[in-house]
This record gives structure tokens, sequence and C-alpha cells, in this order.
DNA sequence: ATGTCATCCTGCAGGC
DNA sequence: TGCCTGCAGGATGACA
């Protein structure tokens, strides 16, 4: 599943191939993909034909490209903004490397990029994902909307999105904090998207492996340095990730697999159920929490703080 | 305000 | 072999 990670390589390839590119056709394959338009899918083409991508953000899980009338226009009119959901890729062809092809089947959309010449495809087999055409709006801390842009602004939709863990504008203590608010378990806190953003399923267990914190640990009962270790260990495994995101993709294909292939083998808790903890050999545990499939090492992540009362033993 | 739950959808794994 | 069921996942909006 694309995290912040993932997305940040989406992010990368694309912004090497079509930052600059004109957008010349729009061709809605499911109309499903394109969200929140009166107008519909007609809509979202009509707004976005003869305009050219000036720069591609993200911030958390949420890109999006400024969209103006001239390349690098630094007073956007328009984002078009992405959200991959479960599966979703962006596929760059080069009709004068090697062709366009059909369509693929899970195709839902596909963009006709002239200057450079491309076609840009947005392909989703389980259509969690989508493509939306928004104002731009003004960030509510006053920082730059997220990596990828100087400018102030975000698509509409996500200005209630929280800055991600490798967003430098993220306030840490604060984000502390706002971590160990309410009463739910902690891994939930850590998928709320509005307290920081850019973290799923897979690298909410790693990051609570690595900080050695229960899952179901309540907000409200970490420490404030618990609190602190457990975004330091966020930010520590996604930039692993990114790190190996980075070396295993091709200019061209512009690759979004979640699961397959390169970091999946560095994980520690996440879909190792029954296999023993690295740190100490316990059988890691597995269960459903908050509806999400939730893995971690009962001996090293202990529900309560780990605190002694007895510290000679 | 805060938290929980169903919902969207598709492909695959498991059971029979 | 083939059908059926259930599960996986992120974000949202309805509801308690």
């Amino acid at each position: 599943m694309p995290e912040l990670p993932e997305v940040e390589t989406v992010r990368r390839g694309l912004s090497t191939l079509v930052t600059g590119a004109r957008i010349d056709a729009v061709e809605v394959r499911r109309d499903s993909c394109v969200r929140l338009l009166p107008g519909g899918a007609a809509e979202f083409a009509a707004e976005l034909t003869g305009l050219r991508l000036s720069r591609l953000a993200r911030r958390g899980k949420f890109l999006w490209a400024e969209v103006a009338p001239r390349a690098g226009d630094d007073a956007p009119v328009l984002a078009l903004s992405a959200h991959l959901g479960m599966s979703g890729q962006f596929r760059v062809h080069d009709a004068a490397v090697a062709g366009v092809p059909d369509p693929h089947p899970h195709c839902r959309a596909r963009l006709g990029l002239g200057d450079p010449d491309l076609t840009l495809d947005f392909l989703d087999q389980r259509t969690f994902g989508y493509l939306h055409v928004e104002p731009l709006v003004p960030t509510p801390d006053g920082g730059p909307g997220g990596e990828g842009t100087p400018l102030p602004l975000v698509p509409a939709s996500v200005a209630h999105i929280g800055r991600d863990a490798l967003d430098p504008a993220l306030d840490l203590a604060a984000a502390s904090r706002a971590l160990r608010r309410g009463t739910r378990g902690i891994k939930q806190v850590l998928l709320d998207q509005t307290v920081v953003s850019g973290i799923g399923n897979i690298y909410a267990d790693e990051a609570l492996w690595r900080a050695r914190v229960h899952p179901e640990r309540p907000a409200h009962a970490l420490t404030a340095s618990s609190a602190r270790a457990l975004l330091v260990a966020t930010q520590d495994v996604m930039r692993d990730a990114l790190d190996q995101g980075g070396t295993s993709f091709d200019a061209l294909y512009v690759n979004v697999n979640g699961e397959s292939g390169y970091f999946s083998r560095a994980l520690e808790a996440y879909g190792r159920a029954g296999e023993p903890c690295s740190r100490c050999g316990a059988p890691l545990t597995r269960a459903s929490i908050g509806g999400r499939s939730t893995h971690w090492c009962a001996r090293c992540q202990r529900r309560w703080s780990a605190r002694r009362a007895n510290p000679g033993s």
C-alpha cells in the first residue's frame, strides 16, 4: 500500500518526467476515479485541458500538481490532486521511446501531454484512489504546502491533513503532544492523517516495533519521551524505506507497489506473525486492531510503560 | 468534541 | 475443479 515513501518515490519520478508539460487531452476511462465535481468527468477534462503541470508536490500520501497557464508559474490556478488509495499507480509512456500501449485494464484515466510528448496513465486496480481538480488554498500555518513546492498552498481537500513525518516544517514538539491526546490506541492515532500524515498500516507497525510501543497503548498513556521516540522511529523507518524505494524504479515506469520488492525484506513486524522478533526472539503477534491487521512483539512492546517499579530485578 | 463503524472496490486465498 | 465467502486496505461521513 502506498504510504509516504512510496508516494514520494512516485512524486520524484513524475517530477522528473512531466514537470512543465502541457495537458493536451484528458480521457477518463472510469468516471468514479474523478471526485467531487458537479460536471463529472467532462468538467474534469475541461478544467485541465490546455494548462501545464508546473510543479509536483506532496503532503503525506496526498500528491498534487500545481497547474498553471505557463510552466513554473508561481501563481497556479488549480491543483490536479491525486490519492493512490490502495493500489493507484502512475505510468508514463514516451511514444518516441517505446510507443504508447493500449491502456491497461486497470487504467482509469489517461492524460495526453505535450512539450514533452508523453502519455500519463493513472492505474488503480482496487479503485480507492482518485484524481481531482480543485482550488489551492493557503496552508493553515503559512508554511510551504509540502514536499516539492515553496508555495504556502495546498489543494482544498488537503487543508485538514497534518504535516507529514518527513516535513522539515513539522513541529516535533507539537506533533508529540498531539500524539498523546485522547483515549484511542496509539496505533489509531498514528493512522490519523490529521495528526501527523503519511503513516499507513505497514509503517505504523514498523514504527511501533522500533520504538517498543504496544499498538493498543492509550495515546494519553504515552510519556512525552516515548511519544517523541515514536515520532523519530516513524521518521527513521520512512527514510530507510525511501532510500530503498529510490533505487528500485526506472524513469518511465513510475512504480507504486507497496508489497512487491524493495522494502518488504526490511520489514521487522508487518506480515511476520509467528516469526521470531529479531530483537528478542519471541514470536510476533498478529491481531485486528481498529479494523486493521496489526503486528507486534508482545515481549518487546508492552501495553503499558515498561518503566519498572523495582529497578533491581 | 471525540471516537467508532460502515462504506467504497477488486482480486486473491482459503474452505468445502 | 470450481464456486463461495471473507479479507485486505485509506479516507470519509454518518452516527453515538
